[in-house]
DNA sequence: CGGGGGCTTGAAACTGATCAAAACGCGTGG
DNA sequence: CCACGCGTTTTGATCAGTTTCAAGCCCCCG
């Protein structure tokens, strides 16, 4: 059962009486293994299957007036390219930041198998809500907060949701990331990334080194990024 | 049946055969007009039903770092409340650009009707998808777009979205918007927006006069703002 | 030990913000 | 029908945040 953190959110939402787990559980995959920057999908590929996190972090980019835009970052336990299954076309290229892994389900059984439980559907058309939350506190970020909070929001929205899925240890978390890619997420120069996350560390608001991150004041880091974690619809099931 | 361009979108998707016409088009429901700038919800309402935008247009908007950020516009045919489905919370605002009629329609019966039929539920879940797919457009606009080109975004996506349910009348349409609310909604001041829309006027690419707004040369605005409306799923239906 | 990617630093240029004030337009009431 | 008043648009000048360009540094990996 390799993919343990969507069935565990997933079950979360159902309710452990109502939950077919046979169904999910065996549910029939192929297990892949990603390298830093390799693809998932291209821009205009036409998909057949959907891929769910593993382990590690996808990143979902466009490239729009020659940057590269990050558009959302996906952890274990995320759907990246669900909406796949109602437009099989993808809109945008789908890759790894770091190393990750992923199961793959082809389309054909997860359609079969929602159409057949309405309590499952509804719990995957949550999904889709919980991701445009998600989008939504983004463009609030990218449309009104400075270089300081906005990069400080996303940190705090990262360790948010890999405390839903138990990836969250003492305030800290691997974080293979680049500054380069907190520059593609956030819309910034990685020169103005740099000059940011030394005030962030000047501040004592994170401990960054090497492929972990620490949030050593995470209420101070909340309150600077006005990070409230209500949109991520946790623990508020149906 | 006050709600037909709703209706008219989920028809497309759900072939006009399966679709069950009589659940929907005789939903109750109450209808309501707002005036320029009232609220529909408040963040933090706790809601019991959805909002289908009969006519005018309404904006999801926070303040946040002491500005206001609208999150996403809503037209004709949209349901800006649908997530409440899921959970009841209103996390942001939601008010009325210019005036605007909508009904409104329990969440109980939405849920009773969806449950009864996989396939008009996947056609409110293909819904929540199309908004995602809306704002990871805004977050590439809003991340990597100058101003020019992010205005320009705006509009074409506006006239792409009005076109769909037939509320673009040769490249023209009722634009009740002041600079103020484009400012909220690109994350630009209303001094910059001013002067933006005037370099857009100059270049012979909008006329906006009063409420209407037309799009004089449609191809080479969409080009500027690097616009492709794939991701609305225009006419490509499952 | 060498190479290279990523991180860091500095200086100059630019986009857009802010502040302030004037002009415009439109509905209302006299 | 005109005058008033208020919200919106427009203009100008100055300021701040961020980008860009360029170079140097560090450290890890081969």
């Amino acid at each position: 059962m390799p993919h343990k953190k969507l069935i565990a959110r997933l079950q979360a939402v159902l309710g452990v009486s109502e939950y077919d787990g046979a169904a999910l559980a065996t549910m029939p995959h192929q297990i892949k293994t990603f390298a830093p920057g390799e693809y998932i999908w291209h821009q205009g590929d036409n998909t057949a299957r959907c891929t769910i996190v593993m382990s590690g972090f996808l990143a979902s980019e466009k490239v729009i007036a020659a940057r590269n835009q990050i558009l959302s970052i996906y952890l274990p336990g995320d759907i990246p390219d669900l909406h796949t299954l109602h437009l099989p076309v993808m809109e945008h290229d789908l890759s790894s930041i770091g190393t990750s892994t992923v199961a793959s389900v082809s389309h054909s059984f997860l359609t079969d198998t929602l159409m057949k439980s309405p309590a499952l559907m509804r719990a995957f058309w949550r999904e889709t809500i919980i991701d445009a939350a998600i989008y939504r506190a983004w463009v609030g970020s990218l449309g009104s907060l400075r270089s300081l909070p906005r990069l400080a929001h996303l940190i705090c929205e990262l360790a948010a949701r890999l405390e839903i899925v138990g990836l969250l240890k003492n305030d800290s978390f691997e974080f293979p990331f680049r500054q380069q890619n907190l520059a593609d997420a956030c819309g910034l120069s990685s020169v103005h990334v740099n000059r940011t996350v030394q005030e962030l560390r000047q501040r004592g608001l994170i401990e960054w080194e090497g492929r972990v991150i620490r949030l050593l004041k995470r209420s101070e880091l909340e309150a600077l990024a006005e990070f409230n974690p209500g949109y991520l619809h946790v623990g508020k099931y149906i």
